[in-house]
DNA sequence: AAGTTTGCTGCGGGAACCCGCAACAGGTCT
DNA sequence: AGACCTGTTGCGGGTTCCCGCAGCAAACTT
C-alpha cells in the first residue's frame, strides 16, 4: 500500500514516517508532500489512497487539499494530525468529508500507541476515529455543553467577516430578525457578557471568544472570506 | 557557559540542542524546559543567563515567561524561536525588552547557518537581532507602509477585547472623540472597506484584517484581556 | 510675526445594532 | 382537540457607532 504523508516540518515528517514504517508493515511506499498543493498533485499522479496530513501549512492548508483530494476520489482514507485542538478545523473537515470516507483526527501530542492505533484504524480498517481530547479542551469558558449548531455557526463566520445584519439575512435567506434571533443565541453561548461588569461591543466580543475558546481560527477567517468573495462573485 | 532551552516540541528541542552543541562550544551545560512556568524556575534556580525561547508553549507562553525573566535578571539574553512571523509576537517582545538588554528572533524554518548566526549574535555576543522575514511577510493586503503607531495599538487591542469607545477614552485618557480618530487611522490602516463593495461592520472587520495580517494573533488576544482584567481590578 | 500643519476636542445626525414584545406557524404531548 | 413548545418574523425605541464639520492649541515653516 502507497500512503501520502503530507507535512512541512521535518521533524514531524521524519518521525512519522518512522512511526508508519513501525506500525503498518503492509505499508509498500511513502511518499512525501511539503504542502497542500503539492499533496494534490502527487495524490492525483500515484493514485494515492492513504493519507497523513497535517493541517496548518504555509501555502495551502490541510483541509483545502482534502476537499479536491475527496472530490477526485472519495473513498481516500485521511488521518488529520494536527498540533492544535481547534474545534474551526473540526468543522472545516466534517463539513467536507464525503459520506462513508474513512478519516480521524490525531493530535500531535498524541501517546505513540494512540497513533499507531488511530494510524491502523484509519488508513487500514477505514474507520473514522476522533481524538476525544479535542471535545474535552473546548468549552473551559463559554457555557458548557452550549453547542452551536450549523445555522447558528454560519451566522458566525458571517459576523465574523464584518458582514452587517441586513447582508447576512440576504446570503442565508433569512429575515433581519432571524439574523439577529441567531446572534442573540450566539451572544449567550459564547459567553458574552457573562458575568462582565461593564457593557461591551457584542460583536466584536463575540468574534474574540469563538476564537479565544478556538470555535474558531485564524484560517477559518481565511477560508470564510473566500467563500463569501466567491459566493458573492456568482450572485452578480 | 549554561543555557536554558524553554521548548514543548521534542523534536524542536532535541535539533535545537545539536545545534547548540554544534554552534556554541563555550555552552558547558543544556538546561531543558517544557513551557514558561518551568522555565521561570529553572532560569531562577540555575542564575541563568542565556535562554532559547520557544513562543507558542501550552501553559504559559515565551513572552510572559520572558516577562518575568527579565523582571528578576534584566540582563539575560533570549533567543526568541517560533515558527510564526506574527508581528503580534515582536511587539509583545519589544514591549518587555529592558534597556540595552539582547534578544533575538528567529524563525524555525530558518536555514542553519542564520540560526548559528543568531545563537552567537545573542547569546554570546549580546547583540539583537531579528529576522527580516518577519517583517517581509507582513503587508500583504494592508495598504503598504502603514505601520501602526503605538497608541494605535494600544486602541486597537482594547477594540480587539469588545470595549466600547467610552471605555477606550476611559482607559487611555484620551477623549471620545480622539478614541474615535484613532479608529479612524485604523481602519484606514488596515485596509477596511478599501476596494469593498458592501458595507461592512467596521470593528468586526477591522479585527479581522489585524487577525488576518498577522498583526494580532489569538495569543495577543488573551494577552490583552489579562492586561485589562489587571487594569480594570486595580481601578475600583 | 504671520501662516501652515498636526493633533485633540465637541457637536450633531444618520445608520446600524441590541432586544423586548407580540403575533403566527408547525410540531409534540396529554 | 386543546395545550404547549419552538422557531420565525414585524415593530418600535433606546443605545452605540461612524464620521463630517469646525474650533482650538502647539509645533513647525517661511
Amino acid at each position: 500500500m502507497k500512503v501520502l504523508l503530507v507535512e512541512d516540518d521535518q521533524f514531524h515528517a521524519s518521525w512519522m514516517e518512522e512511526m508508519l514504517a513501525d506500525a503498518l508493515p503492509e505499508v509498500s511506499e511513502i511518499f512525501h508532500a511539503q504542502n497542500g498543493a503539492e499533496a494534490e498533485r502527487e495524490a492525483r499522479l500515484l493514485s494515492i489512497q492513504a493519507v497523513v496530513m497535517d493541517l496548518r501549512m504555509a501555502t495551502r492548508n490541510g483541509i483545502e487539499a482534502a476537499r479536491t483530494l475527496w472530490q477526485e476520489r472519495p473513498e481516500t482514507r485521511i488521518l488529520f494530525w494536527s498540533n492544535y485542538a481547534d474545534e474551526a478545523y473540526l468543522r472545516g473537515i466534517t463539513a467536507i468529508v464525503p459520506e462513508d470516507s474513512a478519516y480521524g483526527y490525531v493530535l500531535k501530542t498524541a501517546p505513540r500507541d494512540r497513533l499507531k492505533l488511530a494510524l491502523r484504524a484509519v488508513l487500514i480498517e477505514g474507520q473514522i476515529m476522533v481524538d476525544r481530547e479535542i471535545h474535552r479542551l473546548q468549552r473551559r469558558q463559554a457555557t458548557p455543553w452550549a453547542t452551536l449548531d450549523d445555522s447558528e455557526f454560519a451566522v458566525l463566520l458571517d459576523l465574523a467577516i464584518g458582514l452587517q445584519d441586513k447582508r447576512i439575512a440576504e446570503r442565508r435567506g433569512m429575515s433581519l430578525r432571524t439574523v439577529q434571533n441567531r446572534l442573540l443565541a450566539l451572544y449567550d453561548k459564547l459567553g458574552v457578557d457573562a458575568e462582565e461588569t461593564e457593557p461591551l461591543n457584542k460583536r466584536v466580543r463575540a468574534l474574540n471568544r469563538a476564537l479565544v475558546t478556538r470555535i474558531l481560527n485564524i484560517e477559518a477567517l481565511e477560508a470564510a472570506q473566500r467563500d463569501f468573495d466567491q459566493w458573492s462573485a456568482t450572485r452578480r
